[in-house]
DNA sequence: ACGTTTGTTTCGACAATACT
DNA sequence: AGTATTGTCGAAACAAACGT
């Protein structure tokens, strides 16, 4: 966990509100770890979930039992008493930051899910703050980094089986992983998948064979004796360790959801190999031809995708003359 | 034995995308 | 451009376990 990131979303989401805390600082600490962890979950219009692991190392604090009751101390604190803050229209707001939460039984080595619901106001605040201004880069270039600095890693593996991979299964399994960024949950029932990547049931079960072909995705079978659904995982320990990309959420946000930027399927797995041959930055120079074979596409397919890219604003195609030979490159 | 429930797969028509 | 391939969705079919 990046403990800078952390420290400036403390002092955003306090120095910059008009919400009074009455709480000492290790408190109010700990709400911020809470806040901050669930800051996705709150994005998506969830509740947090978390362990007191997470907030421990989050904090930098040591291991021991009295660091955990302190917490949990904590956590009632905000649940038992009221903060104020002062709304627009010139009133006053007196509520609990924290409106319930649920806590785990028999959570002994501190890692069972605890879940917390927050005041709704406190919750608008956090989105305004920390999400809506956030993605025009001129307006407030400081937040624009801290969204920036949140990156996924996808394996380079997934990227050399893309000649390979269906368009609709790279496309399921970006949204697998951006949901998993997001919530911090990696395995699901088909319902789930189904509901979070807005594809149908039936098609997701066809796509997402493709990626358990490929050991991306692991499948738990289910049973109907224990009426256990069948789980899907994100399979993180691949045999093959051929490193990672990163790629920011902002961009995998873009490519599946931004409703003018959103991209097809098929741009989506061109865009995605042409980022990760490049990290995200900078020039490619291959021909069409060799994309095309990389990808499992004709070459014209790769001349006709890459034009929609640029007018989509993804890439930059200039066509230029080497020698006596006209070549394209593209700039991320 | 037969129907019901539940989760999954297949089918068929149509739409979207890719290819020639 | 026209044609071929691939993706999508809901409906229907299917399979396993349960209930009566």
């Amino acid at each position: 966990m990046n403990n800078t990131n952390f420290k400036n979303f403390f002092k955003k989401v306090w120095d910059n509100s008009n919400i009074l805390i009455d709480a000492d600082n290790f408190n109010l600490k700990i709400l911020t770890a809470i806040l901050f962890l669930g800051r996705h979950q709150i994005e998506l219009g969830e509740e947090i979930t978390f362990n007191l692991n997470q907030i421990r190392k989050l904090l930098g604090l040591e291991g021991s039992i009295y660091t955990y009751c302190r917490i949990e101390n904590a956590i009632f604190y905000f649940k038992i008493n009221f903060y104020k803050c002062k709304l627009k229209n010139n009133r006053e707001r007196i509520a609990h930051a924290i409106k319930a939460f649920e806590k785990p039984m028999n959570d002994i080595y501190f890692n069972k899910e605890w879940r917390v619901e927050i005041d709704s106001v406190l919750r608008e605040q956090i989105i305004q703050l920390y999400f809506h201004d956030s993605f025009n880069e001129n307006d407030n270039p400081f937040i624009y980094e801290l969204i920036n600095s949140d990156k996924i890693l996808f394996p380079n593996y997934f990227f050399l089986n893309y000649h390979s991979l269906s368009d609709g299964s790279v496309k399921l399994y970006f949204a697998m992983k951006l949901q998993a960024k997001l919530t911090r949950k990696d395995e699901w029932e088909i319902d789930e998948i189904s509901e979070f990547t807005g594809i149908g049931k039936s098609t997701s079960y066809r796509i997402i064979k493709n990626l358990i072909q490929f050991d991306l995705v692991r499948k738990h079978a289910g049973s109907r004796r224990t009426q256990k659904k069948a789980i899907y995982i994100i399979n993180k320990n691949l045999k093959f360790n051929n490193g990672y990309t990163p790629f920011e959420i902002k961009t995998i946000k873009n490519m599946l959801n931004n409703a003018e930027k959103k991209l097809t399927d098929g741009e989506i797995k061109l865009y995605s190999y042409l980022y990760y041959l490049t990290d995200g930055k900078g020039e490619i120079k291959k021909s069409q031809a060799e994309i095309g074979r990389l990808i499992g596409r004709e070459r014209n397919t790769i001349s006709e995708l890459t034009d929609i890219l640029h007018e989509k604003g993804y890439i930059i195609k200039e066509t230029y003359i080497d020698g006596n030979q006209t070549r394209c490159r593209y700039i991320i």
